[in-house]
DNA sequence: GCCGGATCGTGACAACTGTCATGGCGCACC
DNA sequence: GGTGCGCCATGACAGTTGTCACGATCCGGC
């Protein structure tokens, strides 16, 4: 029998998922949590064999939660499940330890394919998503304009930003314009969807 | 026993809860649809009692498939669910037709009793939600300022937007500053999100 | 018929944004 | 002990964005 950690922020998805797995007879869902910092607690009382973890959550995000999971209980592995589209999340999940990456677009049937094989050690990765990765290539961004992206993420000016970040207005300038510059765009919005899309943030 | 037709682009989320409503003796999982444009032709087929209806999906959305569902198939009802947080979909759900809505943070078993309920007829909405939306209000914003909001969306210019709506560059800069004025914000990268936020897009 | 509101436009101004050249500091690498 | 790179800063410039005042047309309601 496997034993699965569910870790998704919403509520229902979550009860879907476990509803999906407990149809099979050799998986079991021995736990759910609905927040990225809740992941290591659960799975140092559980000891699941697998933990399905989404990557958008509250509190940490799913990657970080990944890597602290493989830190304190090297045993269970790690399926990172998110939505499709942002491909730059393969890269770093692999980097974080995950042993699978599924897309939630991909056909239902496939989930507990990739938890078993996950599970018995091998890696799982959606092939199409693993072709759109590797063509995206990792990040550009140096770590100071990828601070400065993420300030701008929610429509915060210039100076918004360097008061958060303790630089000078100019400085931030000169990142979001190297920023700008690497990803071939025209100004800071199309920058941020283009990097968000690629998942380098 | 309750028809019922899933409307959902993940089609993991799609798997997961067919998997989850399975359990329900007394509801049936009779169809899955990927795009919103495929609704209306499968309703038309499987004459379902309920056809739970994400609101984001390809082709059209769900709540001009909820219109639609109701134009041509008063017989079955529309219980829309989406993510948390964009408390004005409700209103715009319950003006396109739709009996009940609930979040996908909502937890896991009550979706099933909502499914019930509207199926009898009753309205169901989340109580949480349905003060936010509330106290939210409906849009302020003019058809045209909405159109121009939308189009800047994606990063574009005001020159873009100008070339895309058949506009003068400074009439696009009007509705800008309007719509800023209006959400109270301070750029339209701001009041985009105050929008998106209110679901007056 | 008059009024208010949505729509579309112009022109001018201030503020903000993006670009570029240039420089200093620290660190790793060969 | 150079060389390259990330980091931080300044100053100047052009281009874009946001604000404001003002006016035009069209439409529906009283």
């Amino acid at each position: 029998m496997i034993t699965v950690l569910l870790a998704d922020d919403q509520h229902l998805v979550r009860g879907a998922l476990a509803a999906l797995l407990s149809l099979e007879d050799d998986i079991e869902v021995v736990g759910q949590v609905g927040r990225g910092d809740e992941v290591v607690p659960q799975v140092a009382v559980l000891r699941p064999d697998v933990v399905l973890m989404d990557v958008e959550m509250p509190g940490i995000d799913g990657l970080a939660a990944a890597a602290a999971v493989r830190a304190t209980a090297p045993a269970t592995q790690v399926l990172v499940v998110t939505t499709f589209g942002r491909t730059g999340y393969l890269r770093r999940a692999m980097e974080a330890g995950a042993l699978g990456f599924v897309v939630k677009d991909a056909p239902a049937d496939a989930l507990a394919d990739a938890i078993r094989r996950v599970a018995r050690g091998e890696r799982v990765v959606d092939p199409t998503l693993a072709a759109a990765t590797l063509a995206g290539g990792a990040s550009p961004l140096t770590g100071r304009e990828r601070d400065v992206l993420v300030a701008a993420r929610d429509g915060a000016t210039v100076a918004d930003i360097a008061g958060r970040l303790f630089l000078s207005e100019g400085t931030v300038r000169n990142y979001l314009s190297a920023v700008i510059a690497k990803t071939g765009t025209r100004n800071r919005m199309e920058a941020l969807r283009a990097a968000e899309d690629s998942g380098w943030l």
